[in-house]
DNA sequence: TAACGATGCATAT
DNA sequence: TATGCCTCGTTAC
């Protein structure tokens, strides 16, 4: 489930429960080497997309991404033995998070946090994304919208569940290809709110007042008109879209 | 209980 | 293009 929504979830519950204290860190699997970062203060948890950044006071970041697979753990007793595969854990006296099956999980010093911030585009969640950029970039992408929005050098955080919610909700088809200014920005409104919404709610909410469904995504039927919903593939990705309420094929 | 696809993407081929 | 992530929910058997 880890689009970008959640991952700035993660990072705010981790941020709440282990910022500014000095943790234990361990990586029971021993694919990482945690050692150096036994004892030493958590400065602060960044969510950039779908990536996690933990920066240290006196040592480099850890970088982690879940991928299609990862998932936190969250222990309330610390003394609880972290399950096998635990590729990370952070521990405080009162509560431990255990990262498990990330594809990413690394050290990270200053030139490759920069580089990282380089390759993503603005990040609907965050208070220092520029709409104006955000604009900028998906009018320039050359393709699809529905492929702009999944590059993640265009917009940072969306995945395909949201891609197939947002376009819906703005009634543009993913296959598009001159969105233009005004199109592109009521899409990014649409991405900043919705995906607040389902960062609070801890899930997808394309319909605040039924937020478990969905309009398009993984649906035989548009949940708006009952016309059978089209899929393809789209930048490597299964899209989805309602030929009725999203027209202008690209 | 097993198979399968999936909300991602780096890496190998 | 294929595969690997100590995964998970749904569906099929």
């Amino acid at each position: 489930m880890p689009e970008g929504h959640l991952i700035h979830r993660h990072a705010d519950e981790q941020q709440a429960a282990l910022g500014g204290r000095a943790l234990r860190a361990s990586g029971p699997q021993g694919r990482f080497d945690a050692r150096p970062y036994d004892g030493r203060t958590l400065a602060r948890v960044e969510a950039l997309g779908k990536h996690l950044l933990y920066h240290f006071a006196d040592a480099p970041a850890i970088h982690v991404h879940l991928g299609m697979r990862g998932i936190f753990l969250r222990y309330d007793d610390p003394g609880e033995e972290p399950r096998r595969g635990t590729r990370l854990r952070l521990a405080a006296d009162d509560v431990a998070f255990d990262l498990i099956a990330p594809i990413q999980c690394e050290t990270y010093g200053p030139a490759e946090v920069a580089a990282l911030r380089d390759s993503l585009g603005p990040d609907p969640l965050r208070p220092d994304a520029s709409r104006d950029e955000a604009v900028r970039r998906l009018d320039a992408f050359g393709g699809p919208v529905g492929a702009a929005i999944l590059d993640q050098k265009v917009w940072a955080g969306i995945g395909n569940a949201w891609r197939a919610e947002l376009l819906f909700l703005v009634g543009l088809h993913p296959g598009v290809r001159d969105v233009g200014a005004e199109r592109a920005g009521r899409l990014w409104d649409a991405a900043a709110a919705y995906l607040a919404l389902g960062r609070d709610a801890g899930q997808v909410v394309s319909d605040p007042g039924h937020p478990d469904e969905r309009w398009v995504y993984r649906r035989e039927h548009c949940r708006r008109c009952g016309t059978p919903v089209l899929t393809w593939q789209l930048a490597s990705r299964t899209a989805y879209a309602c030929p009725v309420d999203q027209p202008g094929e690209g």
